[in-house]
DNA sequence: CTGTTAGCGCCTTCAA
DNA sequence: TTGAAGGCGCTAACAG
């Protein structure tokens, strides 16, 4: 639909005063007599003007935007990123143009869509980015961020927690506690977190001089990993513990054990989760898993864009972020 | 940052054509020879051009934007609302501008920037709208749609589920099955849906001549809904039955039943939610829930407000879904 | 089918 | 401090 909307023209016209006296009145720090000031802002308030940020960005070439690229937001652990990566934004008085992609990639027509929308950054959660799509970026100077994803690019920067490491605790952990069937259920395969995660566990296993005794994959999933479960316990021996790649698969493995399979959680297998979401500490659960340190993560990206954003050239880095075990009650010792 | 981009003026000179030539090539049904049409995207691809979506919205005083206002990111059922709606404006072409506000309103800093940022719709998730504000709306002819969140105003378009009648549903199936000491507990004071529910609940008892037990309020929110549930369980006579007004809450009272109270449900209290969140069919609860149909009144909203984009002048229409029962295990019956 | 010509609504020098 | 004038990058008549 096409509204013709109240321009500074008519409020100038109304007040008296020129365009330029308008535009002024609504810029920060532009000087302005009182006077008109108070002229202007009546005729304003009467014609219920308020300036066309369109045109603003035009000629400023600031859109105040940033895009934000997300995937799995059906995972609670993104959904709450999101709600902090919108805060940090909003209140520094950018926009949030939202683009949700599917977890197996297809970002070429997202990406194409906000390099046209002229989106002064690029936050991707969760979310993969094409080499060519990086260099791209990189070309117009904008600044992209990536939360828990990696890039096999040098151009953007990149925020997540010590995968490789939490993984490695895992695996060290449940060694430890006398476990020696351990599997392991995977996300994505598409995803960096997930195959750090995994390399950090079979190396603590090999460490330990241990294999990995099954691996399954659930896609993130909620039903892809009970499905995975299922495929992990179609007969005995069973694996005495299970680490999953996130803590939504992981009570879905427990979940999974008790309803179907008769198992108990921690008596008879064992369960690790990654992520420490809320509800991990729910009594059901009290799953032990690693916690990602959400809030620093956001922050860190926020902080990153933002400042990219502001300077003239970029300068990519990579930052990881220490995770932390949180010891529950979903490993019990073996004997 | 601000970056100078490649523009069609220079494609055009690049090209050997005229600028307006360049800018046919990148509109859909304008008449260009196949001939320019080649040299013009040669250019383009050679210099990495992409038409400024800006300038171009300024011009057709068209910003295929719409605004998404959303409280409860936390809260699922809105994650997946968000998420459908995202899928449905995308494949309409549609970009989405994400606005998070708290629960508790202080809408008007994030509405007066949407009005300013030329957004041609505006979809409200579970969040609340100013009277001067939908007027303004209104004045400006930007359709607004509500989902889940009424306002007491006729000129924007509301979508919700029945609430009063799965609230009625709940009170007079409980009735039925034998319960004679029932709690509410219910959401944000300043929620409608939370309202609508407690009425249609309370209206069901008194046909059958009861009074509701206890009410508490756990604003949607897990640990509130905790706290309440152990002020609803002080001390005998407990109630026999909790209707929470969401899952999520009605969750929070089964995880505080079983692990602090050691009551079990549903043998010593049935409990009925709202919503029919995935969690709610997760064996560990088995939870009895109404419906909402989620898919549905995302395709309504969508629908609506894209209706309403493209018609000049808005008709508001208020659509209220059908809820449905789920008879899962977390009720039982009173003798 | 193509190029020329006006703007879209606003910010920003530049003189006054 | 103010107004006039010139674009920002693009689309949309209008002639040719």
């Amino acid at each position: 639909m096409k509204r013709r909307s109240v321009t500074s023209h008519e409020v100038a016209r109304l007040a008296g005063v020129s365009q330029s006296a308008v535009s002024r009145c609504f810029s920060p720090h532009a000087s302005i007599s009182a006077e008109t000031r108070e002229k202007v802002l009546a005729a304003a308030r009467q014609l219920g003007y308020r300036p066309n940020t369109i045109a603003r960005s035009l000629i400023t070439r600031s859109s105040r935007t940033v895009a934000v690229v997300v995937s799995q937001l059906d995972n609670p652990f993104y959904a709450l990123t999101l709600a902090r990566a919108s805060r940090a934004f909003q209140s520094e008085g950018y926009h949030l143009l939202l683009f949700l992609v599917s977890d197996d990639g297809d970002t070429t027509g997202v990406m194409s869509e906000i390099l046209q929308s002229q989106a002064e950054g690029i936050l991707m959660l969760a979310a993969s980015l094409t080499t060519p799509f990086a260099q791209e970026c990189v070309a117009r100077s904008i600044p992209v961020v990536m939360i828990n994803r990696t890039v096999d690019f040098t151009g953007v920067s990149q925020v997540s927690s010590d995968n490789y490491h939490g993984g490695y605790w895992a695996g060290s952990y449940l060694a430890g506690q006398g476990h020696r069937r351990m599997a392991f259920l995977n996300g994505l395969a598409s995803s960096s977190t997930g195959a750090h995660r995994r390399q950090g566990f079979l190396d603590a296993l090999a460490a330990q001089g241990l294999e990995c005794w099954a691996e399954e994959n659930g896609e993130y999933r909620f039903d892809k990993a009970r499905e995975a479960t299922r495929r992990l316990f179609v007969q005995p021996p069973y694996p005495d513990a299970v680490f999953a790649a996130n803590d939504h698969m992981a009570v879905a493995v427990i979940e999974t054990l008790r309803a179907e399979l008769g198992l108990r959680v921690p008596e008879d297998v064992s369960v690790i989760g990654f992520d420490d979401t809320p509800i991990a500490a729910w009594p059901s659960y009290r799953l032990t898993t690693i916690r990602q340190p959400l809030e620093d993560m956001v922050a860190a990206a926020a902080e990153l864009l933002l400042e990219q954003m502001r300077e003239e050239r970029l300068s990519p880095v990579q930052r990881i972020l220490p995770v932390v075990p949180i010891l529950r009650g979903s490993v019990q010792q073996r004997y």
